[in-house]
DNA sequence: CATTTAAAAAACAATCCTGTATGTTTTGGC
DNA sequence: GCCAAAACATACAGGATTGTTTTTTAAATG
């Protein structure tokens, strides 16, 4: 019932890489179940035999691939870091900031993509991972590396972003963890109420204080 | 092996409601080392054998007392719910603000508290309940009364802290997220780096943001 | 002091999960 | 077409966890 593909497609029919490109094809689906899996049913929940459920093939072929659980989650976790990395990219590569001025609107753009980061089904899965990880060494262990590059991104991108702020010194990490914790902080309240209006309205307060922020930075130059 | 207490104290030997009494302090142990599951071990991993273990009961006799699981999950989630309502009182009633006036030390202090409260073991041991809800129906039916009467608290507290401003609209609500998102953003990253200059810095700016949110709202009445 | 009731401990059955081992099918090369 | 190897599927053993049942111990009462 429903597995991937159970034969060379009549196109490419004996093409020389086949078996390859389908094992390929099914770590990725398993990997991106096992992520599903994280949002669904959560880190610990995230079982082996789920897995294979969710990615439609039977557990004894995914063990083949993936030798034990922990290799599928380490796995797992590293094709989320790609993705998440690529997602980033992708929402800060849309921000509509033509001639590089520092204006609100920019602002404004920059925390609205941030916020929609953290609302991304990736983001849940990755907070489902760090949440587990802080009762997990194997696992801390694993992220503290992962972690890392996050943080470097960010700061990597906002330099080349605002290549005139980051020159003004440190004021700039302080507006990225602004940002950051906020969008953190708000995306991990799920049960706050009106929590559309409050978030609105920390949006655009976060981008007045980066006006400010920059403006102090300015002002010591 | 280091039960509780096995027999009646010499003192009161035989008093009227010795075993009432005995039954209620093995009970609070019992709440009491499940939050400390739920902080070691997170909320996925806190067994009803590793509950006992903690309150050095055997298992059986903890589930005299609480038929199920849940039961006693539940049971230990309103015990923390009161004990963090407790704590909230307790470090907001620390902080020194004499006259009432809102200078920007008594801010800093409130800040400050609001950091404090985001790192007490409770608050662990509350956000892996809250992380776990998110995935688990019956537990976020169960926290969503829980959550309001915090959200609550926090409100009443400033009002009745800051009864001037609260006269002034809604300001206050934007402080009031500000404080909460941002120690609740940093207090759930466990993993960043330079961690404690960042928070003082955040601390330190927030303090500010709130300044001049009073500030408008003053200015706009 | 004896008896009845509650409390505590221990033992048990059922379920779930992981890892492995064994069996079957499919693929690639000859 | 045939064979070896990889891929896939099924079955099983060991361990853990939960809830129940049974046995033992302690307390309360007449």
């Amino acid at each position: 019932m429903g597995k991937l593909e159970t034969s060379p497609k009549n196109g490419a029919r004996k093409s020389a890489g086949w078996q390859a490109e389908k094992s390929t094809m099914m770590q990725v689906a398993i990997l991106e179940s096992a992520i599903d899996c994280f949002i669904d049913l959560g880190y610990s929940n995230t079982t082996t035999a789920k897995i294979a459920e969710y990615a439609k093939v039977s557990r004894g072929a995914m063990m083949h691939h993936f030798p034990s659980r922990l290799r599928v989650l380490q796995a797992a976790i590293e094709y989320l870091h790609k993705k998440r990395l690529q997602e980033y990219d992708t929402l800060m590569a849309n921000i509509d900031a033509p001639d590089r001025a520092l204006s609100r609107a920019v602002f404004y753009e920059s925390v609205q993509m941030a916020w929609r980061y953290a609302n991304l089904p990736s983001f849940t899965a990755y907070q489902e991972i760090l949440a587990a990880s802080r009762t997990d060494r194997e696992l801390a262990e694993f992220m503290a590396p992962v972690e890392r590059d996050f943080e470097n991104q960010y700061r990597e991108h906002a330099k080349s972003m605002f290549p005139h702020w980051s020159d003004l010194g440190e004021y700039l990490d302080l507006a990225i963890d602004v940002v950051v914790f906020t969008t953190q902080g708000m995306a991990l309240s799920h049960m706050v109420q009106n929590k559309e209006a409050r978030v609105d309205k920390m949006l655009n307060f976060i981008t007045d204080q980066l006006q400010l922020i920059y403006g102090s930075a300015v002002s010591e130059s």
